[in-house]
DNA sequence: TTGTAGGCGTTATCAC
DNA sequence: GTGATAACGCCTACAA
C-alpha cells in the first residue's frame, strides 16, 4: 500500500498528530521537529490521502464544472481561464459535459455532491431554471458563467449580452443598414441568446427599424448552421444588406455561403459576429464582431466563486466582463451600390 | 449534516450492512428488504459519501486528464471525446492544464495521486520522458494521447503522424511541387512534431527532393505563428510553390498572410495543414489537410485506459486512429504559371 | 510543544 | 439473509 502518515511518524520518531500539524502548517510545532518530519515526508515521497482528509474535514478543494458545447473556441478559452485561476487558488477541477441535457446535468450534480465539491461553475444554458432549484437545495456555492441570472440569490458572471448586441446592431444601423437579417442562437438557449435578442430589438427600435421575426433564422452556434441560415436569408430576403450572427462561427459559416454565391462581403452584404474568437482575425474578410474574453470570464467566475466559498463579503453577485466592438473587414458603410440595390428592391417589393 | 447510510438504515429499519449491500447490488438481499431500503434512499435523497467509499475501497472511478493547449479546436474535441466515453464507462474526470510546464505536470500528477485516481490520460508533449518515469513509479495505469511512445511498457493512442505527414507531402510532390516550405511545430514538442518531421523527410527522399533544414520554420501551432512563418518563407524562399503547416491553424494563418500579400492560393502557392478541424472547411480557400478525429482519439484513449484499469487483456498497447487526406481548395497541381516561375527562379539562383 | 484517542461514512469479515 | 464490528487514513479535542 501507499505511504501513510503513520510511516512518516515512525520514520521521524514522532506521533501522528505531530505529522498532521506539520503538514497543515500549524504554528504549534518546534522548528526542529517540523524539519525532521519534512525530511521523512521527502524521503518517503509521502502523499496525503485526500479521501481521508475530505472525509474528516468535509472540504475538498474541488470545484465542479458543468458545461456544454465546450469545444467551441470561446468556451474552450473559458475553460482555460477557469482552470488557470482555480489552480492559482488551490482548487482542482471536476469537469463534466452535459451536452445540454437535463438528465446529464442532474447526474453530474449528484456525482459532484458525492465528492463534496466546494463549489460549482455552471456553463449550461438550457433548463437552467431546474438546475437552479437543485443547486439551491444542495446549498453549494454556485456561479453561472453563461448569462445573466435574475434570481437575486444566484451569482453569475457574464458579458452584458443585451448591451453588446445593442452596440453591434446600432453600429450596423449607423452605417446605413436597414435591411438586417439575423442568425440567432437556439431557442432552447434561454440565457445568452435571449439576452442578445433583447439587445437587438432595443437597437432596432432606437433606429426606427421595424422588428420582423421572420428575419431571425435559428442557428445552433455551429459553422454549418450559419452556412445554411445564410442560404435561407438570401433566399427569403434578397435585399438584405447586413447579417448579424449570434456568434462568430455562424458568421464565418455565413460568409462562406455568401462567397460561394459570389456575393461580396462587405460590398454587397456586411456580416458581423459575436465573441471575438481568434479565428475571426484570420478569415477573409476578417470579421467585425463583439469581442469578449472567454479566459477572463473563466477567471472572474472562479474569483467570485472563491469569495463565496471563503465566506468573504461579495459586493455584487452579478459581474459583467467588458466587451468591445471590433470593426474589421466584413462590414462597411452602405455605399452607392448597396443603396441603389436597396432602392430597387424596395420598388420591386 | 448530510444524510448518511445510518439515516437510511434507521428509516428502513435495517442495519448499516444491509443498506450497503443494497447500494452495491449484492445479491444476498431479500427483494423485500431491498425495496424498503431503496424507498428510504429515495425519501431521504441519500447521496453516498464518495470520500468514505474511496478511503475504504481505494478505488475512485476517477480519471485524471493532464493536457496543454486544450483550447486548440483539435484538442478541445479530444477532451470532448474523453469526457463522453469516460462518462459512458462510469468515470468522472479530474482535469488539469499544464501549459506544457513540467512543474505543473508534476504538481497535477501529485494531486491526482492523492485523489486515488484509477488512471490517467496524458496529452502533454514536452518533457514526456520525465513524466513517464514518474508515472511508472506511481504504478497508475496511463495512456498517452499525444503521440507515439516507443517505451513498450507505455500505452498510447495516436494518429500515425509519420505516415500522415508522409501522405500529404507525397500528395504535394505528385502534384508537381518541388519547392516546398514547412511550418513545423515547436522544437519542444517531442512527439507529434518530431514524428511529422520524420514523415516529411521520408516523403522528400522518396520524391528525390533534397532536404533543406532552412525551409522548416518553427511555429507554435497558433494562427499568429503561421502568419509570421509565412512571412519568413516568402521573404527567404520567394520561389516556394507549396507550404505544409503542421496544423490547420498555422496553415490558416499562412493563408491569411499570403492573401494580404496578394499571393493567390492555390494558384501561386498551395497550402496544406494537418488535423482537419472544422474551420478548415469554411475559410476561403478551404483547406487541404490531413483529417483525424480528436473525438475518436479521446474515445479510444479512454477505451484503452479502461481495459488496463480493469485488468483486461490488451492485445496492443499502441493504438492508431485513422487519418485521411482531404483535398480542398487550397491546393492544386502545379500549372504552367508556377512551372514557368520555378524555372525562372532556378535560373536566378 | 507533543501524544492519545475518538470519529468522519463507508465496506468487508465475521458471526448468527 | 442479516447484523455487529473492525478497519481505511486523517484531523482535532483533550491531556500531559
Amino acid at each position: 500500500m501507499d505511504v501513510t502518515m503513520k510511516d512518516v511518524a515512525k520514520l521521524a520518531g514522532v506521533s501522528l498528530s505531530t505529522v498532521s500539524r506539520v503538514l497543515n502548517d500549524s504554528s504549534l510545532v518546534r522548528e526542529e521537529t517540523a524539519l525532521k518530519v519534512k525530511k521523512a515526508v521527502e524521503k518517503l515521497d509521502y502523499q496525503i490521502n485526500d479521501s481521508a482528509r475530505i472525509l474528516r474535514t468535509n472540504t475538498s478543494n474541488l470545484i465542479g464544472v458543468i458545461g456544454a458545447g465546450m469545444e467551441h473556441p470561446f468556451l474552450a478559452n473559458l475553460l482555460k481561464g477557469i482552470e488557470a485561476e482555480a489552480r492559482e487558488k488551490g482548487y482542482a477541477l471536476i469537469y463534466g459535459d452535459s451536452d445540454g441535457e437535463f438528465e446529464k446535468e442532474q447526474n453530474y450534480l449528484n456525482i459532484m455532491k458525492q465528492k463534496k465539491i466546494d463549489g460549482i461553475i455552471l456553463i449550461t444554458t438550457n433548463y437552467y431554471n431546474d438546475l437552479l432549484n437543485i443547486v439551491k437545495n444542495y446549498q453549494i456555492p454556485v456561479v453561472f458563467a453563461s448569462g445573466y441570472i435574475s434570481d437575486p440569490e444566484i451569482s453569475c458572471v457574464t458579458v452584458d449580452n443585451v448591451a453588446a448586441a445593442y452596440d453591434i446592431v446600432e453600429y450596423l444601423c449607423r452605417a446605413g443598414h436597414k435591411e438586417i437579417a439575423f442568425i440567432k442562437g437556439p431557442d432552447l438557449d434561454l440565457l445568452a441568446s435571449q439576452e442578445r435578442l433583447r439587445g437587438v430589438k432595443l437597437a432596432l427600435r432606437m433606429s426606427k427599424i421595424k422588428y420582423d421575426s421572420q428575419k431571425f433564422i435559428e442557428g445552433d452556434f455551429t459553422f454549418e448552421s450559419g452556412y445554411s441560415a445564410a442560404a435561407k436569408i438570401i433566399d427569403r430576403f434578397p435585399n438584405t444588406s447586413a447579417i448579424f450572427a449570434f456568434n462568430d462561427e455562424m458568421a464565418i459559416g455565413a460568409i462562406r455561403y455568401l462567397a460561394e454565391q459570389q456575393i461580396k462581403v462587405p460590398e454587397e452584404i456586411s456580416v458581423v459576429g459575436f465573441d471575438g474568437i481568434e479565428m475571426g482575425e484570420y478569415v477573409k474578410p476578417s470579421l467585425t464582431t463583439i469581442k469578449q474574453s472567454g479566459y477572463e470570464l473563466g477567471l472572474k467566475s472562479i474569483e467570485l466563486l472563491n469569495k463565496i466559498i471563503e465566506g468573504q463579503e461579495v459586493e455584487d453577485n452579478k459581474v459583467f466582463i467588458p466587451h468591445k466592438l471590433v470593426v474589421r473587414e466584413s462590414t462597411n458603410k452602405l455605399n452607392k451600390l448597396n443603396l441603389k440595390k436597396e432602392v430597387e428592391n424596395t420598388k420591386l417589393n
